[in-house]
DNA sequence: TTTTAAGTCATACTTTTGAGTGATTTTGGT
DNA sequence: ACCAAAATCACTCAAAAGTATGACTTAAAA
């Protein structure tokens, strides 16, 4: 029983073109015999046989076909910024403290030592110790190997 | 001249189509002939028209119709240490040479001034000079600057 | 052949960075 | 209230970085 409708749900459109092939037919038988009849030209009885069919096979390729499906692999770059996690494991590992932190991303920004210290509002004095303290935790010599070595060990952002 | 000769090669498949279907005519025009002479059932000459102009418009169907184009997404996550490849476009509009291009990178790595011209077998004041002019090319006022410029505009590896 | 761009190097000078040291103040937790 | 870490700042000195200018060589392009 189930299988009998499963069947039916399954073939609808089949059975619907089969129905609409059947109704078009018996169309056809219907103007084949008022044409005998009335006698007219069998060329234009044979021209819209033809015109109709090939109609039909048209709509019955388009309906039926399978779409030919093309993927077409689309590169999504994923920028490393959306995904960003400071790695905490290396920063209390290493000893670096808030500060120092930002202090490091300000570096890595690209902006020298007197403009951080007008962005925290402290001086130039004090950055020079944070960045240095930091240098020593991350056992470099200069901001650019800081910077490097602190993105290689995802303490900051790329 | 060109323009027919453009307008025949672009619509060669359209051409061979309609030379087909008018062959296809000629022949069922023949065999209309015949049957009629020969007085078989009209219903079997009917029968075979529609088959064939069902076919017809069924092979139409599917040589002419586009393929429906289904594009699938597909994420292609990117390393960047992978599959880096320096920007060209932005190296040549800012006008930036191989050795300027060569000292980038080593500035980016971390390394001084110093120890770039010593891996480079140049002195101490070629490397400032090559470093100033990248800076300017570069619109930046350090080190650092650079680095992240450089960076951000794909123009070294990150 | 002349011109042009790249690369090299030097000198003189300024600015920035970094090391080392020491000191004071905040802050958070026991 | 006390302690320790964190944060702040100053001072000096040295090294590195950066600017500006000019000169020389070479290789490629006009």
């Amino acid at each position: 029983m189930q299988v009998a409708v499963n069947f039916f749900s399954k073939h609808k459109q089949v059975i619907s073109y089969g129905l609409s092939l059947a109704i078009l037919l018996f169309l056809l038988k219907w103007l084949e015999m008022r044409y005998v009849i009335i006698n007219h030209s069998l060329e234009i009885y044979i021209g819209a046989i033809a015109m109709i069919f090939t109609g039909l096979g048209i709509w019955l390729a388009l309906k039926l076909t399978k779409p030919k499906t093309v993927v077409v692999e689309k590169e999504v770059f994923i920028h490393s910024e959306d995904t960003f996690y400071p790695n905490n494991q290396s920063i209390e590992k290493l000893g670096i403290s808030r500060r120092e932190l930002e202090v490091l991303q300000l570096i890595s920004a690209g902006f020298s030592n007197q403009e951080i210290a007008d962005q925290l509002f402290v001086s130039l004095n004090t950055i020079k110790t944070h960045s240095s303290n930091l240098f020593g935790k991350l056992d470099v010599k200069s901001r650019t190997q800081a910077v490097e070595k602190a993105k290689r060990l995802n303490i900051i952002g790329k």
